[in-house]
DNA sequence: CATGAATGAGGATTCATTCAT
DNA sequence: TATGAATGAATCCTCATTCAT
């Protein structure tokens, strides 16, 4: 006898078909948020997109407008994560992990360009009533961790010179999510090319002073 | 016939009390978006923040949202200008000058932060239907040029080695507005230590390798 | 052909499960409504009070709401009747009848808090699309006959005097309900003692004038 | 040279074009309560039974549901305040008072009988998520104080007999009310005579025992 | 010039109910 | 017998915009 489909693939207590109808709605929502942008990415778009025939579906499955951005945001995060992190571990030294984090970065915006588009508008995008970031943002910042983690370790290691981790961080992370803002603007650019030059550019920029 | 007084001070088929009360709605809007969050910024919480008592007056002055927003980033872009530009007209070299571009803008950020944050929320915040970027966007990238041009030179001029302009500002350009981010979730970090940092991370990205 | 088990043990064409399980959902939305108010109840809430994991076996065993709401005023008067008849049934004079009447309303009010409270809920909260009360509000004021008749016989009897049986029954009901009102909003009433002195009340009022 | 129309009317801030939009609003939800019941009174409905094309004029003019209800409550007290309280002033003797009081409320909801329908529903279907009475209901209850005072003096004056001021407020109160309710049931009823029954139940309750 | 009342579409959310399994 | 996914109407509320004055 076999245990039910349903219940076989809980996650977090939520069945299997709940599990499919959340992802079937993230995944819409992740592409309206890239299409329209997220101020008028509404549930009704939503609904439309993900072909539900009411809003209701949508609040049925998340509790409200925060639960299902902050679910897309660890989606999106998590994807980028299992695209970038075993790039990464395959390289040796930091020097290198720096390099494959910029290319790699770029290479999954070229990939999953919906993503990273709506990762950037939510993250800029939700506030709650104080105009503090909300939930999302703390995990997005989490992401720089990553890349701070590697500067640190690199650092000590005597491969990177004169560098405070994290003000490098902030530039590299900031200048890969622009890079992918004037890709969105003017879609011709090569992004693996940009990607190696941007790591050319981060990768002297490490280097110690003559 | 005579001109009218009114007419006489026009600027763009404008009367002078037309401007004043047009600077005094952008100005609000500026605050507003910067307290409270583009996503969050209505007529009426404009309206509110200039004194008006409706928000007719705010649809008598512009023609829509856009247009409003549009002069917003324009004046913005204008208030950066006029504080960035004197300063790098002050320096010699085009690696100073790269240097003072950097400084000087995390300056204007410490001094006008309501200004650079509400242009941040609009640029993402604003598109047209079809999520194409309005007018205020191309203002906004427009600024990118003065960096691009100063970075041209200064390769021609032999200062700079090795670098793509356009990437190199795209990057430098990000690293900046990333830093602002940064700064807006954790106010206590020191924008003018940074600025240096950030500085010396494209000063040695933009020298030869040895 | 047998009649079936389950048909043995029918109450209106139902079988014990299906009694059961309706007993089971009316507990629960008596609680709900006591607790929440009747314009916060929902089936859902019910459900959730009831244990149950979904809205639906609610309209699987009831019509809809309105038959729901009539089985929990019949089950409270039903309760009421059970409490208060036996009490009456014991007194020998109806002058007597008519202090128990009200001391042990209010005692039963004392006991069973949430029933009584979720009565006056519905019995306003439940109405057609024309605003006339439904069926549940029949019951209840069907409830007042048993004050009318109670007044109607002592009077015969001689024991009360110059009172119009329905005016002084309504004045009576409408004195208790409001005493519970009342208790909600100020807990801290010793409904006995409250009982005792309305009960005084009416029975000063029902004496001849001297 | 006159004061204009609006400013000549304002009462709280507001102009008198808003008061009478308000008292428009107001009196519509009196309406639309007595008819369908609190429980299904929207928005709509009261849009509807206002003439008005929009349930966004009553989000207009009302900061929301809470604040419409609380005036709507605060209208029908202040009628019946108007409509008791010189008949009250009327009288010299305390027991006077009490049978004015009792016949010139059940004269008022013969006046004005969606007024106390309406009361009636709002006080008992307005609570809190805690479901605790809001503010409407303090002013209800409040107007229960005159009640009180007037049986506080009176027994001071020698005029009442043994009685709790505040237990027989409540009876009173409570037979009014009832009464009330037994009226919209059967409309039939001949409410001046209800009210004279009324007052003599009371009085002869309120008399010292032989 | 300026006002502010009015509009109506669109926002998220909750609800009772249905239906295939 | 029981489930829970799906529905779509209805909830209150906010919004940018228009228009008569």
């Amino acid at each position: 006898m076999l245990v039910s489909a349903k219940r076989a693939g809980e996650q977090g207590g939520r069945t299997f078909t709940e599990e499919a109808r959340r992802a079937q709605i993230v995944r819409a929502a992740i592409d309206t948020v890239a299409e329209h942008g997220y101020p008028h990415t509404s549930f009704s778009k939503i609904a439309q997109q993900a072909g539900l025939s009411s809003t209701g579906m949508i609040s049925y499955y998340f509790a409200g407008k925060a639960e299902l951005f902050d679910e897309v945001v660890a989606t999106v995060l998590r994807a980028a994560e299992e695209f970038v992190g075993p790039r990464l571990q395959r390289e040796q030294t930091y020097r290198a992990k720096l390099r494959v984090y910029i290319e790699s970065n770029l290479a999954f915006m070229a990939e999953y360009p919906g993503h990273t588009l709506a990762l950037a508008e939510i993250v800029l995008g939700t506030r709650d009533r104080d105009n503090v970031p909300v939930g999302a943002v703390n995990q997005a910042t989490a992401s720089l961790d990553v890349l701070v983690d590697c500067l640190d370790k690199g650092l000590a290691a005597g491969e990177f010179a004169d560098l405070e981790p994290r003000v490098m961080a902030v530039a590299i992370r900031g200048a890969i999510d622009n890079t992918l803002r004037h890709h969105m603007l003017t879609p011709d650019v090569d992004l693996e090319a940009y990607g190696r030059q941007l790591a050319d550019i981060f990768d002297r920029a490490t280097r110690a002073t003559a």
